[in-house]
RNA sequence: GGGCGGAUAGCUCAGUUGGUUAGAGCGUCGGCUUUACACGCCGAAGGUCACAGGUUCGAGGCCUGUUCCGCCUACCA
């Protein structure tokens, strides 16, 4: 066989581009819904294509993708399926802004001329996140890429809301909602965020209709609202206005006359206690009006610009209203007071806008119905949610869940599949497009001008991808999928919603398990934003540091219930691991890359050492995998990589390097080539780029064909583990001693080791080593001569193993000497609390057995260990 | 107002049902051309686990309270 070898350098860059393209063209990707393996589904969360990924993406999509790739080795039939979402507002919002350079609006293209524009940006956008998910690494079958206005979707889209409509669950009605004034749309709840903002209170005085010496003072933040005032309310027990119950006010500014109503929903503790009531531009306030059969005041249009019912107001903005209203009440003496208030006020999620609620016709979905089924899945574990804390959240939230808002004033999504009739005035609800009047066969219909929700769409993604509601073999092969893995933060907006709808629509909810990764942060544990400037841009550290290290990072960060705080150091430092491997494949194969068949010499106690402790990696990392906790999968295999296989291994068999290739000892290359399937999932590049130059390999075109690795339990060497587990200890003693003494490596020292004939035989097998890896220039077994040594009590097991180094090579008596001493008092003091417990009733009363047991030994060798240091003292002392 | 989470080495974080001696990376300090790797090797220093009580034979993990920091949620105008 030619011999195999690496560059010095590894071209992160060069590789990952080949090797993507190298696994498209063997379909690596491609699921098959005929295929007989157990399929495993996970659909990628849809980004906006409103411009590139960010690094919250390069989370999402590597935790998938390190799923899917272990799943895959482990044989089962892997669809991630890859798509975009057309993100309805946002995305009409940056064209907006996009267009708004050229001069124009929106108005000014027109409906059918703006939608156009936006599919361009989509078609775009839509470019550049494939070839950034590509630059991951990311194994998602792109044959069955899907955006959220397919064809198909909509279709599915369209099915969803008639079955829903049919149902009586989708109603149209009139009713107060959120509007933001600057998308000019209806919002749900959840797309709106309330802040704390410093505001003001102000009292205002009102005077009785049929008294004009009489009046009551109302507190409010929005003096400008009075201009739609239907009554006045104040608390029925409230004693204060006894003489204003059933007495009517005049509306200041406007001396319209309104009633003075009895609410307890009125808190009397609270400003003046009197409230006034403006059913128009507050949802509490339309309740109350409701309740007491009031008016509803609409005072402004779609921009918060107010009407011809404001009067003399009629043209000026909330703001500028606010303003002259207060102008106007000051001048004639109205006025009351002016105070300081902080209080909360509803923005608009998308651009931050003050929304304002607004009584309008639009459709909404009846979720509290859906969503007790949705609940009873959590309940009884149908559906995991990982971590479990946020179970509380969920249930907290679909318990108290209001009717959600579905229909948006947009151009950009799904058109709303009704037709009005303009003749009978029915409304025509169809998957197809409508002709004619389904009541009266009319063809004067008018299609609804609205919109659906983006999260609509979204809500039905892990079907409505599949080709649902056909019955697809796709359909049929990956529904329900496996695993939704998301942020926490669409939680409600998405992962609820698809649990609701995919249940009402399949009868089957879409996957048994959510996982809600943590968010992403910088170093500083602050969000990250563009105003703030400390944004990460995942594709320039791919760039800078590969993409292998990001995605370790990341991986090694995603811990349970703690944001991801990522920093430069920590991303380089996993760059540093991608190119330790790289060297030490380099020098695997510079010794062992013509080897023709595999042949583990498993008579050679190191060999079964590390053999052992990969095992031990293999069962670390399967279980850390199928738990999601990656960081611990990570971590076991940075662990083993580097510390105990390149540290240790490697060094090892520097030793004997000769005889081992004389004896064609394979076990060097076996162990990289599982390592590196065990790796592949989190590091796909540099494990495959490797894979494929080895000798010894299954005959596979690609690392990702392999079987995953599995804990073996022939492997497991516990005695071949505590054996070698003693010579580093001892390697470790007397390193630590040179280094102490600031001895150079390349002094060679004396040194005499005692211990235990079975430990003394045990550790005569590594003599060698020892003597190698500790750089010693004589190594004898056995006691020494008192008085002249330098003594290491170092405890192991059960049994204190004694190393002598003769003085003069080491520090001066004075400086051992103290150190002796500081040694003797700790362990000492280990002694007296390890003999405290032993010597309490409660402890060996209660204590499990082995906790005793371990106790017991600990006491033994910390005596043997303190019988040591004492006589190495009193050898110093004598000498 | 309600809920959830966090506080462990200089920094960023692990620490799975309470069990002997609390770990890692980075940073710091000292040494090093050592059969791949200075993006490296060897060694060292550094922690009364936020605070105060409690339960327990035993607490970084459990309970109560306090302080600080996040996030979610809510109809006091």
């Amino acid at each position: 066989m030619e011999q195999q070898t690496l560059s010095q350098h590894f071209n992160a860059k060069e590789v990952e581009g080949r090797l993507y393209q190298a696994w498209l063209d063997l379909d690596a990707f491609k699921a098959d819904p005929e295929s007989r393996k157990p399929p495993y589904t996970i659909v990628l969360p849809p980004p906006n294509v409103t411009g590139v990924l960010h690094i919250g993406h390069a989370l999402t999509c590597t935790l998938e993708d390190i799923l899917v790739r272990h799943k895959r080795m482990q044989g089962r039939n892997v669809l991630w399926l890859p798509g975009t979402d057309h993100a309805g507002i946002a995305t009409q919002m940056v064209v907006e802004r996009h267009i708004q350079k050229e001069g124009i609006n929106r108005h000014d293209l027109g409906r059918e001329k703006f939608v156009e524009r936006v599919w361009q940006w989509k078609a775009e956008s839509q470019t550049t996140i494939v070839s950034q998910l590509k630059l991951m690494g990311c194994s998602l079958d792109w044959s069955r890429l899907t955006f959220t206005l397919d064809e198909s979707v909509s279709l599915a889209v369209r099915e969803c809301f008639t079955r829903l409509y049919r149902e009586g669950l989708i109603y149209r009605e009139q009713a107060i909602i959120q509007w933001c004034p600057r998308c000019r749309t209806a919002l749900s709840d959840l797309e709106v965020k309330s802040k704390a903002v410093k505001g003001k209170l102000w009292s205002i005085r009102y005077f009785r209709s049929d008294d004009p010496s009489q009046s009551l003072v109302v507190a409010t933040t929005r003096p400008e609202t009075l201009l739609g005032d239907t009554a006045v309310a104040i608390h029925p027990s409230d004693e204060r206005y006894q003489a204003f119950r059933n007495a009517s006010v005049l509306v200041p500014l406007q001396d319209r006359v309104i009633p003075v109503i009895q609410d307890d929903y009125v808190e009397m503790e609270f400003g003046t206690g009197a409230l006034k009531i403006t059913p128009g531009h507050d949802p509490n306030d339309y309740l109350i009006g409701k309740r007491h059969g009031l008016g509803v005041i609409s005072l402004f249009d779609d921009r918060a610009v107010l009407n011809e019912k404001a009067g003399v107001y009629q043209g000026l903005s909330r703001e500028k209203a606010r303003e002259k209203v207060l102008a106007d009440l000051a001048e004639k003496g109205l006025l009351v007071k002016e105070e300081e208030n902080l209080h909360n006020v509803g923005h608009c999620d998308r651009c931050n806008a003050i929304v304002e609620p607004r009584v309008s016709a639009q459709w909404f979905v009846n979720a509290a119905e859906l969503a007790k089924p949705a609940i009873e899945a959590v309940e009884n574990k149908e559906i995991k949610i990982i971590p479990e804390e946020w179970e509380k959240t969920y249930f907290e939230w679909m318990r108290n869940i209001r009717p959600w808002c579905i229909s948006r004033q947009l151009w950009w999504g799904h058109r709303i599949p009704v037709w009005y009739c303009g003749d009978c005035g029915h409304h025509t609800v169809s998957v197809a497009d409508a002709s004619a009047c389904e009541k009266c066969q009319s063809t004067a219909l008018k299609q609804e001008e609205d919109v659906l929700d983006t999260w609509f769409s979204s809500g039905l993604w892990p079907f409505s991808t599949l080709g649902w509601p056909k019955e697809t073999a796709d359909f049929k092969t990956f529904y329900p999928n496996d695993v939704m893995e998301t942020g926490f933060d669409i939680l409600f907006f998405w992962v609820a919603r698809m649990i609701m709808l995919g249940k009402k629509m399949t009868g089957k909810f879409p996957f048994h398990t959510v996982y809600l990764h943590p968010m992403v942060r910088d170093e500083y544990g602050q969000k990250m934003s563009k105003t703030k400037g400390n944004v990460k841009d995942p594709l320039e550290i791919v760039e800078t540091c590969g993409a292998d290290a990001l995605r370790f990072t990341l991986a090694s960060m995603a811990v349970h219930g703690r944001d991801v705080l990522l920093s430069d150091a920590r991303i380089e430092g996993y760059r540093n691991f991608v190119t330790k491997i790289w060297n030490a494949s380099r020098f695997v194969l510079m010794h062992f890359g013509t080897v023709t068949q595999e042949n583990a010499d498993m008579s050679n106690e190191i060999n079964r050492w590390v053999w052992s402790r990969l095992n031990e990696t293999k069962r670390e990392v399967n279980a850390a995998l199928e738990q999601y906790r990656f960081f611990d999968a990570a971590n076991a295999l940075y662990r083993f990589v580097w510390s105990e296989y390149c540290d240790w291994y490697l060094e090892f068999i520097k030793s004997d390097l000769e005889s081992r290739k004389a004896a064609n000892d394979t076990t060097a290359v076996q162990v990289l080539e599982e390592a590196l399937r065990l790796l592949h999932p989190l590091m796909p590049f540099v494990t495959e780029e490797v894979w494929q130059r080895l000798p010894i390999r299954q005959a596979k075109a690609s690392i990702s064909a392999c079987d995953y690795p599995s804990f073996a339990p022939e492997h497991h060497d516990a005695k071949a583990e505590e054996r070698v587990g003693r010579l580093i200890a001892v390697v470790d003693a007397i390193r630590s001693k040179r280094g102490e003494s600031g001895l150079s490596p390349a002094v060679e020292i004396d040194v005499r080791i005692h211990a235990s004939p079975e430990t003394l035989q045990a550790l005569s097998v590594f003599e060698g080593l020892i003597q190698k890896l500790a750089k010693t220039k004589t190594l004898l077994f056995g006691s020494g001569t008192p008085g002249k040594d330098v003594v290491i009590a170092l405890a192991f097991g059960v049994e204190t193993i004694e190393i002598r180094i003769p003085r003069g090579q080491l520090v001066d008596q004075e400086t051992d000497r103290k150190r002796i001493l500081k040694e003797i008092e700790s362990t000492q003091a280990e002694l007296d609390r390890a003999v405290a417990r032993l010597t309490s009733p409660g402890f060996v009363g209660k204590a499990p057995p082995e906790v005793i047991e371990g106790a017991k030994n600990r006491k033994e060798v910390l005596e043997k260990k303190l019988g040591v240091l004492r006589m190495s003292l009193k050898e110093l002392e004598s000498a």
